[in-house]
DNA sequence: CGACCATTTGATATGGATCAAGCGATGTGG
DNA sequence: CCACATCGCTTGATCCATATCAAATGGTCG
């Protein structure tokens, strides 16, 4: 598989200026926003959406594809802030520029809106603005329980992952896994070594199957749970 | 000292609903909504603001002293998420509850207002609104930046703890801590050994100096600053 | 088939936790 | 005013979970 985007990232980086911006439908609920006023756009497995510190012009809502948004620490190292499955929006920032990278972890399908006119929307919708408001809101939650995560064993880290992704990808009790184990390791603050051995653990225990190292069957979904805790 | 508040906590819980609410000045800052709208009231050390899952009724702004919020976890560990400082607005949640519990570290002063009332003058005044969000926005920055330090080395998590609270509450280079080394451990998710040697290490490589337990002298910013990284 | 990359597994090292003891400041009762 | 208990903190010894270093395995693509 490519690195190289399918087409040439920059191209996808800067949609026209003349984007026809269609209004927004009153009778639409406010979640649909993004994709009503804005542009869908390919990104091919592994290009860069946008980077850190660039201006964040752009809002954007994963239609199919996994996300990975990310910060590479001074000391080399990266830490994974969040992965993206269809339906969630990301790229939202309260300051002028993105503190975190964002690349498509598989070819992926996102709608991009301009900031400025969402803005503009929401200036007089006032359903939209508190939409914005409760993304942002929401997203402080996912940081404190990921927060509260990084405090616990590896063990529970990645029950607590699998649960998660379960929950949004899953079909009956088996999970397609999008990302690497370095994914899964940089997100936790992990090796993969680690990952991959508490994976082979929970295995061990009837747990889980790792049917191929990136699909899982989760057996004992109350064990998980109670790894979880 | 007394772990009892001044006066049994449970009055200062429940302002009275008739509390006086002054219309916010249109010449003020908006940042200034609280005090100007709320109630100051005194907490005594240790005494509880708020509990976890009780309903977020209220908004609250430390006028003077210091306060936690914490979880305590299913197995008994207590997770610190924040230190609140003069200035510093807490207790917003967007959910119906709080999803952490509030203390006074020390006697405290802190303005009070009820979240309808504000919500209430958001609604009409749009630059209100916009700090509040802002508000919410801040809390998920500085969220995000603490999630990046729990994957870090002691060394590094100690060293941005002096250069944050010498930001926030230091004389020339001399932070007065308020807190004990459980909740500087707990902040972390460290071990009050681990702060302690931390500290001890520091000051070997004459980094700060421990003047006494709760006094410390940073000697060195920028060797401070390069642990930080 | 052979090269490459992701993953697993094994051996060893290490940072921080745990268990334990000592120390200094503060407060209390005699 | 002193003897002593208490509490917060420091320091030491040992343990353990995860990192690090190393090698083997397996899947994918040319």
């Amino acid at each position: 598989m490519q690195i190289q985007p399918a087409v040439p990232a920059a191209s996808f980086r800067k949609p026209a200026a003349q984007m026809p911006m269609r209004p927004l439908p009153r009778s639409r609920p406010a979640g649909d926003v993004i994709e009503l006023m804005g542009t869908v756009m390919p990104f091919a497995r592994n290009s860069e959406i946008y980077g850190e510190n660039e201006p964040a012009e752009y809002l954007y809502k994963v239609m199919s594809g996994t996300v990975r948004t990310y910060k590479v620490l001074v000391d080399g190292r990266r830490q994974i802030g969040a992965f993206h499955v269809p339906g969630d929006v990301f790229g939202f920032e309260t300051g002028q520029e993105h503190t975190f990278s964002a690349e498509a972890i598989t070819d992926c399908r996102i709608a991009v809106i301009k900031r400025t006119a969402l803005m503009a929307v929401a200036s007089r919708d006032n359903e939209v603005a508190r939409y914005m408001w409760a993304l942002t809101a929401r997203e402080l939650q996912r940081v404190q329980a990921h927060m509260l995560l990084l405090i616990k064993s590896a063990q529970e880290r990645v029950a607590t992952f699998l649960l998660e992704m379960a929950e949004r990808v899953s079909a009956q009790g088996t999970v397609e896994l999008a990302m690497s184990r370095q994914d899964i390791a940089d997100y936790f603050g992990l090796t993969i070594e680690t990952v991959s051995r508490t994976l082979s653990q929970l295995e061990k225990t009837a747990t889980i199957e790792v049917s191929s190292s990136r699909r899982i069957v989760l057996r004992d979904h109350s064990a998980l749970t109670r790894l979880n805790s």
